[in-house]
DNA sequence: TGTATAACATTAAGCGTTAATGTAGTGGTG
DNA sequence: CACCACTACATTAACGCTTAATGTTATACA
């Protein structure tokens, strides 16, 4: 293995000087065509590459961003939330298309996360992506926006903190997916799905359950807390069907979960109890992750379209770092009915 | 927004000198313990971060693990193979663990891929993660072995060819769930998925199903080539009964997918057809991919360890940074038995 | 012939580090 | 007390690139 050529190699190979070579590289128009053409092809035998350290160092810019995951602290550790994944592809071929790099990086909430990345000058901005509450962690919100990083965060639009974000309206989703069971006729209903100042996605989809509730007949026998896992959304099955049993009452015509994982324990705990789904009760889940479409009954769901999700985070950090006007933008949630909600008409 | 600070910065504020500061931040015992601590006091109060391109710059070494994806070509743009994304989880971590950035990057394999990023200095090594044929890509393989480019592969290993891998014993997965059914006493088989020399995997998973089935007295009913999609599966199932049919022969009692992917169109395209599984038809699939657990019935299926994976490939390729010796490892592959293979006693 | 202009090429000054080398001060030793 | 070893810093030279300022040459025109 040779030595790595640098751009004085290929000045001297070319015969001309360096600068010359790093400005036909670059394909300035202050070197001639001829010249610029020759020296390309000169570095391209040479396998000369531009140090990019040296470059950015030079031009301080990296031409990279980096995408912090913030992960529901609970879940599996060898299993990632199948949403965020999605994210992740859209946002990689997002970084892809607009020529930057990505680096990627897995964070606890409660780490040292304003993370270095821009401040080492690593990346020229950072996506926040995480289920949770960025509230609590303001302060580092407010570090980053002091520092003057550019950022922008996957969730709720929130007036109140710094830094904009992209997001997907989950009042709505939440509102949408419960009016269709109502149409479909059901009249008591269930939330399995934390609503507290944790979640505040959650929070959202509870609101827009809780007010299309409140505008039809049809009424709720309570919410039960559960974080996005099977297993949550297992135990608060469970919970659900003890306090109805001890009080001699019948199970609700529908349940409507925070997210898809939630939604898949539920329907396990009602499939151990003999219930059947949605002819016993109606279940609905929120994500559209890819088991939703395979699991039995199929799971009717929202979805957030991910794709579309990524490109809009990418190009608004993008246009933030070149201190272009940005703004929030809060994307429509899309109701995927397949056939837990008991729609029998969309049976796949 | 002031300002970034440099270490000159903090070198003034401490009144010392700027290298003093330099040492005293990477913990240099040249530095007395209590400057050293002053030092790294100040640097905090400033919000003082080291820039990475001009330590990088100098250090000629970035800390950083290029991740280069590849996809089937054919897969849906929205949706990346369930299997990568955990292995991309899986060496997030790990690549975290060790002090490791990690620039992830989707790759078609007709790119010009043997990207720049080792070549530039951004990365110290790359990891090749993708179904495939490598052996396609031997030229672009040579030219990372001949830069002296650190890089590990997922795959098959192959003495033939540059570079060392880290894969899952595909013969074995293959050879161990067609005995499985062996034993639960299915005689006739077809294999789906194809088998020729651009998916290695998939013809190590096919040579295992064979040499299983020729020391047996089961047999083949014939192999069906198949991507590793939905519909690709559900194609050469349909093929596979129109065969059948038109030889005016029975269904096999098994189908050995080359992918749970696979399986789960095959799946569907015999509950097209009225078809039960397992009682008509076993199916397996390969991979374990999160759906598999939720398909009706559930897939039994082979299991590559992917945390294991993440973490072997990133270790072995740090070592061979450091140049350490490394060498191949092949995991040994898993059996997860679920309801598809018809094994009753271990429902779910 | 002299000069203005175009069309390039070259020089050199950083970018913010790290590491090799240099130096001043202190304490111990023969 | 001269010498040395050692501590605790400071100085300085790269690392490889970009770019503004400067230099060079050829051509055109008066």
């Amino acid at each position: 293995m040779k030595e790595k050529a640098t751009s004085f190699d290929i000045a001297h190979a070319a015969g001309v000087s360096q600068s010359t070579v790093s400005r036909a590289l670059s394909n300035s128009p202050l070197v001639n065509q001829e010249t610029r053409e020759r020296i390309q092809r000169i570095a391209k035998e040479l396998n000369y590459k531009v140090d990019k350290n040296a470059s950015n160092l030079r031009k301080q810019r990296s031409n990279t961003i980096a995408l912090l995951l913030f992960e529901d602290p609970t879940s599996d550790d060898s299993m990632i939330n199948p949403f965020f994944l999605s994210m992740l592809g859209s946002i990689t071929r997002a970084c892809a298309n607009a020529g930057y790099d990505l680096l990627v990086s897995f964070q606890n909430m409660n780490d040292d996360w304003h993370a270095e990345y821009e401040d080492s000058n690593k990346a020229d901005g950072i996506i926040l992506l995480g289920y949770g509450d960025y509230r609590e962690y303001q302060e580092k919100l407010d570090k980053l926006e002091q520092q003057g990083t550019h950022f922008v965060r996957w969730g709720a639009l929130d007036e109140e903190h710094p830094g904009i974000s992209i997001g997907c309206d989950n009042y709505q989703g939440g509102a949408d997916i419960t009016n269709h069971l109502i149409e479909l006729g059901a009249k008591s209903f269930a939330f399995v799905g934390e609503a507290g100042n944790q979640a505040p996605e959650f929070q959202a989809r509870f609101n827009g359950f809780a007010d299309a509730l409140s505008k039809s007949a049809a009424h709720s026998l309570g919410q039960f807390d559960a974080i996005s896992t099977e297993k949550a959304g297992y135990d608060a099955c469970e919970a659900l069907i003890t306090l109805q049993k001890s009080a001699n009452a019948t199970m609700p015509d529908a349940i409507v979960c925070a997210s898809d994982l939630i939604a898949l324990g539920v329907m396990q705990k009602l499939a151990d109890e003999g219930l059947s789904v949605p002819n016993d009760v109606a279940v609905v889940g929120y994500d559209n992750i890819p088991v939703a479409a395979y699991s039995t009954p199929t799971l009717t769901t929202v979805q957030q379209n991910t794709r579309k999700a990524g490109e809009l985070l990418v190009s608004t950090l993008l246009d933030s770092i070149s201190n272009k006007p940005v703004s929030e933008y809060l994307m429509r949630a899309e109701l995927v009915v397949r056939q837990s909600c008991g729609n029998e008409s969309t049976v796949k």
